[in-house]
DNA sequence: CCGCAAAGGTCCGTCCCGGGGCCATTGGTT
DNA sequence: AACCAATGGCCCCGGGACGGACCTTTGCGG
């Protein structure tokens, strides 16, 4: 709702800018310029809502106090709570007053299309891009991660959020362990730009997923690459730590391309 | 163990904040949530600069009309006229009014001090995560756009950034060459996430590689590798192109991490 | 020679956002 | 019970960004 909607109603997606129109010729100002994103209330929507999705916060946790998480996401703390009044508006988190209150997340992980209303509808060559981009990161964090010498609550943490993926009760919650397990295998990795990449994908990815059946099977079969990847990255093996975490974003990757344009 | 700690006046640096001051653990709110970036003029002026740095825009070529440019950029004629005045007053770019006018770059590629005022000083922890990055996503670029059938454009435009890079006269043109090759890569991997990926792994290098001496035999085992990563790209071998990229990049982190905190 | 088109140059009204101060509510502590 | 601290709720101001409209310069073509 913010400018787009030019004269011309052709409604373009922000990918097909970086193909010349007439020729199929890209050259570098077309693909390297790219937009700085516009309006920070609706970014600092999306973003909470993104990782309130993705189960950084979870369940009946609270935020941290909007002073301080404004100031984390450099925004004001006008615009923050104007977010977070929108989130609180699509049901994702409950606020309370005085000392001990804030703001809670309520995130049932259902209603698969209650999400909020800017969740955003990616072309397919977007979605596309994602799982290609995925494929790219996911296993570049692999490889980091078992390449540090981890300590030992950093290990734990590891073979935790393999436990929680692993005891998932449902479809959801399964799916939310899972992105927390990835972005624990990046955030080990020890590169912020890759748990930043990392976490670009994944929040495309959740679009995806959320919107396709997920059979019992697949997450079967998921469950036994995750194990292998955690072992690999325990044992400080890197190259099957990366294989793996390969073979486990192309499975991903055909279960949803089947079902994109 | 949520975060507090609050007001420690300790003049926290944008990478700081990834890790807990006490404990040395991280959690995942610590590590997603990223600022978005602020002021859309310094923004602007940034990204300009940097492609110009980079050689997306050759010296003499002009940039595309202000109106044009400034829509590219999700970024009103006013704020991109303000961007351009500074780089003018860098002696970047020149601008000529009336048809066939436009602004057009003057870039010597020299003077490595008198590089626009922002140009960011990055701590040796952001160095060091920007090297690490990039070894993740120039070889998955590299790798991807090996299994890309590429078209006989494609396949000449990267064979013709290959002998720019070969036939550069100087240090200088040569480190724009060389940029130039490697954002071809990427556009040929057809992942505008890729490519953007690649794009600001390329920027962070650029200033520390501006800051050092480049030894002739270096350029040369460069150069050696770069043949290799086009010729397995063309000859559709994603697993050497990869392969032989990571030593390209490892080669560079070698060279450089000795040069940093 | 004249007019048109394609650029840059200038200005203005509107609104978003950042910064800061202050109030209201609540729960713990003395 | 009284106080205090932590937290959300509110408001106002100022600057910056946006989006238009309009002017000026310049080259090309009829």
């Amino acid at each position: 709702m913010v400018h787009s909607q030019t004269i011309d109603g052709s409604e373009r997606g922000v990918l097909d800018q970086y193909v010349h129109p007439q020729s199929g010729q890209t050259s570098l100002p077309d693909v390297v310029l790219r937009p700085a994103g516009g309006n920070v209330f609706e970014a600092t929507v999306e973003q909470l809502a993104t990782a309130i999705r993705l189960g950084v916060f979870t369940n009946g946790e609270q935020l941290p106090p909007e002073r301080e998480l404004a100031e984390r996401l450099s925004v004001s703390r006008n615009t923050l709570r104007d977010a977070i009044a929108a989130l609180r508006e699509s049901g994702l988190v409950t606020t309370k007053q005085g000392r001990g209150g804030g703001t809670s997340v309520t995130y049932a992980a259902e209603h698969p299309a209650t999400v909020v209303s800017g969740s955003f509808v990616r072309s397919g060559a977007a979605m596309l891009d994602a799982l290609t981009f995925r494929r790219v990161v996911e296993p570049g964090a692999a490889w980091l991660a078992a390449t540090q010498s981890l300590a030992g609550d950093q290990r734990a943490w590891l073979t935790e959020s393999l436990r929680e993926v692993e005891i998932a009760p449902d479809a959801a919650a399964h799916r939310v362990a899972d992105s927390r397990l990835h972005l624990a295998i990046a955030t080990l990795s020890g590169s912020p730009m890759v748990v930043d990449a990392v976490t670009r994908a994944q929040a495309a990815l959740h679009d995806m997923l959320m919107a396709i059946p997920v059979l019992r099977r697949n997450i079967e079969h998921s469950d036994a690459q995750h194990h292998q990847i955690v072992e690999a990255i325990l044992g400080g093996d890197p190259d099957r730590a990366r294989a793996v975490m390969e073979e486990h974003c192309d499975a991903t990757s055909a279960l949803l391309r089947g079902l994109i344009g």
